[in-house]
DNA sequence: TTGAAAATGAAAATCATTATCATTTTGTGA
DNA sequence: TCACAAAATGATAATGATTTTCATTTTCAA
């Protein structure tokens, strides 16, 4: 954890939902802080590792990022605006588990989004 | 639906799971058909919009195509060898619409895809 | 203070995907 | 059958995100 990790960490904060790399990167530069891009890339890299960021893909495949809440959880995300809220997904590990038991699999994840258009939008 | 269509869906059921558009190229490739990349790009996207088959992403973003049944499922993929199984997911289409509805979105859809390791692996 | 290890960032390299555009194929009406 | 317009094709170049490389700077413990 250095202060890059700390940098992006405090970003994310500010900006609440998902940002793409790139994105990140112009947010500072536009605080007037010079880091480079492979820093940044580094950084989420690093924060995704110690599972401090989820990382998950927009629909062209570019990846996003968003702080991690405590626990597992899922999103809803709009597809208009980029907008999200974090949803429970109780259901869903239920489902998760059961299927994989039923077909032998093991060290199971999942994913599982949602993606609408919000009522502002 | 032309001639490349065709080619592309025959090579997906001859080899049944998921793979990538350069895989497929190489595939047709290997097997003395001088189908250029960028035909195969068209005809995934056109095959895609036909619903004719799904589209998702491994964990780097690459966009990988498989044969749709013939109704809405999910899948169970096996992170070592790459076998997928379709699942249905009927618990799934009832959390997504009550959780959209609890939070005023519409137009909605959602993914959800299991991942582990399989019995062979 | 000093030297080694970690962090940084500019620039080049990768790699999937998309856009261009000239050429070829196909189908249709005369 | 012929001519021609529309669709299909594919080589090549362009794009854009991500990764590598590598030289420089910073950090930090001895």
């Amino acid at each position: 954890m250095n202060k890059s990790d700390l940098k992006l960490i405090a970003v994310l904060e500010r900006t609440g939902g998902f940002a793409s790399a790139q994105e990140l990167h112009q947010i500072l530069r536009r605080e007037g802080d010079g880091i480079g891009l492979t820093t940044v890339y580094r950084a989420l890299q690093s924060l995704v590792d110690d599972k401090i960021v989820d990382l998950l893909r927009r629909e062209d495949g570019e990846a996003i990022y968003r702080l991690c809440g405590d626990g597992h959880h899922h999103h809803l995300m709009c597809k208009s605006c980029g907008d999200t809220v974090e949803i429970e997904g109780g259901a869903i590990e239920k489902w998760a588990n059961t299927m994989a038991e039923e077909f032998g699999f093991r060290e199971v994840g999942h994913t599982a989004e949602i993606f609408g258009i919000c009522s502002k939008c």
